[in-house]
DNA sequence: ATGTAATAGTTGATTTTGTAACTAACAAGC
DNA sequence: GCTTGTTAGTTACAAAATCAACTATTACAT
C-alpha cells in the first residue's frame, strides 16, 4: 500500500503547516464572517489597526506580509461599512492614515475577545512551555526571526 | 502605540500557523508551478497517489481534507497530463480509482526529492526532538476542529 | 418492487484572489 | 527646469476558490 520511501505527507512541513492553519482558522473565521460579513484580509487589517491605532497601507502590508492590493480591498470594504477612516499625511501625499472609527473599534474588541477564547481553547492542555517553543518556531519559519 | 490588552497577533495561533504556512509553502510552490505548471491541490492530489498508489477521489479528499470540488477538478487537470489515470471499480459504477502513470510517477519522484531536500532545509539547525514535538503538535491542532 | 435517502463525482454561477498595468505623488540627478 | 526612477495605492482582467445544484448510481426501508 505504501511507496518505498520512508517520506509521507505528513513529514512535509509545509504541508502539516497548512493543515493546522486551515483547520485551526475554520472555526473563528466563521465567527467574523457570519457576525459581522467579514473576510480573512478585512480581519487581519482590522486586528492590525486595533493592535497600532494607526497605520498606513504599507505599514500593514509590511507587517502582516499582504499584498498591497489584498490590503486596499480590504480597506475599501471596511471604509465602506464605516469601521475605518482615512487620513490624509500631512507631508505626502500619497500616504493614507487609517484609523478604526468607534464602530471598528466595537467590532475590533468583540473579535479580539472571541480569538482569545478561542486560542485559550486551542492550547489548552498544553504545557505552557510546550505553546511557547512552539510560537517561537513558528515565528521563525514566518521569517520574521523572534 | 500598542492597545491597552497585551494580545497581539503575534499571539494568535491560527495567524501564527498561517504566517509559517505560507511562508514555508512560497518556494516549494514556485518549483511545481514553474516546472511542471502544477496547482497546489493537483499537487496535493499527485502527492497521495505517489505515496497511496491507488485511491479514489473520496479517500484522498477524507485524508487531505481536501472539499470534493476542488480533488475533482485537480484530477481533470492531472488526467489531461497524462499524469494519471481513471480505473473502473468491479462493483461500484460511481467510483473512480486513481492511479499514477509511470510519468505522472516520474514527476512526483522528482518532486518528492525537491520536498524532502527542502523540508531537510526548513529544520536545518533546529533539535530533532523539537520537530518531533512540533510535527505532533501540528498534527494535533490539524486534527480535531478545536 | 418501489419510493426515499445517501454517496461519488461533476458542473455552473458567484466571489475572491493574483498578476500586471495603471495613476498620482515624490525624489534625485543633471 | 526637466528627465528618470521610486513609492503609495488603485483598477482591470484572468485564474481560482466556493457553494449550491446537478447526474448517476447504490443502499435501504417498507
Amino acid at each position: 500500500m505504501r511507496d518505498t520511501s520512508d517520506f509521507d505527507v505528513q513529514d512535509f512541513l509545509p504541508y502539516l503547516l497548512n493543515q493546522a492553519a486551515e483547520a485551526s482558522s475554520l472555526e473563528f473565521q466563521r465567527v467574523y464572517k457570519d457576525r459581522y460579513g467579514m473576510l480573512r484580509n478585512e480581519w487581519r487589517v482590522l486586528f492590525h489597526l486595533g493592535i497600532y491605532t494607526r497605520m498606513t497601507a504599507s505599514e500593514i502590508g509590511a507587517r502582516a506580509q499582504m499584498h498591497k492590493t489584498k490590503i486596499s480591498r480590504a480597506v475599501q470594504r471596511l471604509a465602506e461599512r464605516r469601521y475605518l477612516v482615512r487620513h490624509r499625511d500631512g507631508g505626502d501625499r500619497r500616504v493614507e492614515h487609517l484609523e478604526l472609527t468607534p464602530m471598528g473599534r466595537k467590532v475590533y474588541a468583540d473579535l479580539r475577545g472571541v480569538a482569545q477564547d478561542y486560542n485559550d481553547a486551542l492550547v489548552e492542555g498544553l504545557p505552557q512551555e510546550d505553546v511557547q517553543r512552539l510560537k517561537s518556531m513558528l515565528s521563525m519559519l514566518a521569517g520574521r526571526h523572534a
